[in-house]
DNA sequence: GAGTCATACGGAGGGAGCCTCCGTTTAGCA
DNA sequence: TGCTAAACGGAGGCTCCCTCCGTATGACTC
């Protein structure tokens, strides 16, 4: 059979293909957000400052797009919380990182129909997000345990499965401020002392 | 402030009228099972034979003729019911209609989304629906339970959601033969005797 | 730091769908 | 049989999708 030949060094990847990658990247979340699903590409490559051609190299599909963006805010969500971890008083940390996530939800609301298509599409995805914020809220949750401002007996599934939960019934306008305050009722619910 | 005047006489729908508006549905209905929620309206005007002014004029928008079409669609659900009620021995009937209302599900597969969203967007629509089909899911399991050929601790909501459950999973080809397997499955678990 | 070339870029362009508008047709009524 | 409100069809203007290809540029070499 062929023989595959010598393995290329491997150049390193262009900057200007990496910068927009990003950038289109950056520009979908803002689309996607603001018109649903439905975003025109055409409008996330004009908002990315780039040509059409530029945004087919890189996401061949609508689909790939939206893994991708998905994939991209997990990312930051994990990011997020590693830098809480670090930076914030153990409960502010964890509030305000369940305050993230009711803003990550809310830009998923618009596309619900696309994410579920995404979803259902690609297992490894929901599977591997759902392990991934598992442990960032796991992080925050053991260190506000461990210096014993919070009870011990909530997990970090129970976390996300409470702002996953509480998001659920999206439909009247503001429904975000008032998920907030629950998201703050429930941390509250959880200090101790 | 402004008189509405007499009323008016208001004169009969025109004949061509009503039946455009017919043949609309059923091509919706077509178009969208075969194409999903995305099918072109311009591909549903070019089966209805009918030019796409007339197709906006009766449904001015996607989502209006999406709740037509279901709307239309549990009309025929129910009317089966009737007919069926009158014709069948009621566990013929009964199975008879609930694999119906299996086909009815798998219409509604592609374009699970956008009901989704008309569903959420109209919650009246839901709720007839329902309620609608519970009635007659009612007429034809009470009919079989006095003839005494079922069990009577069934409830017409149990039909319905049985019928749901087992379309949920659905994502393998071929998924429509083993449902209706399973229907069949449970309609003998009915069977007294 | 100049040259080479793989890689990435932009956007024109053809095709399709969305929706509106308006001249034409037709069905109901008198 | 004529009148007219109501309905029809489809052209046209717009947006969007996606591909293709001539041009530009960044990474590497010497």
């Amino acid at each position: 059979m062929n023989d595959i030949g010598p393995v290329k060094p491997a150049r390193k990847p262009r900057a200007d293909s990496v910068r927009n990658r990003e950038r289109v990247l950056d520009a979908a979340h803002v689309v996607f957000a603001l018109a649903g699903a439905a975003g025109s590409l055409e409008a996330v490559a004009r908002e990315a400052g780039v040509g059409t051609g530029t945004l087919y190299r890189h996401f061949p599909t609508r689909q790939a797009l939206f893994e991708a963006v998905y994939r991209h805010e997990v990312d930051q969500l994990v990011a997020l919380a590693a830098r809480l971890d670090g930076e914030a008083a153990p409960l502010d940390a964890l509030r305000a990182w369940m305050r993230a996530n009711v803003a990550f939800m809310a830009t998923k609301k618009g596309m619900s129909a696309a994410l579920a298509v995404a979803v259902h599409a690609n297992t490894d995805l929901a599977a591997s997000s759902v392990e991934r914020l598992g442990h960032a809220a796991e992080t925050l949750l053991r260190r506000a345990v461990q210096e014993g401002v919070i009870r011990d007996d909530i997990g970090a599934q129970d976390i996300l499965r409470t702002v996953v939960g509480l998001c659920y019934v999206h439909d009247t306008p503001g429904w975000q401020d008032g998920v907030l305050r629950l998201v703050d009722v429930f941390v509250d619910g959880m200090r101790l002392g």
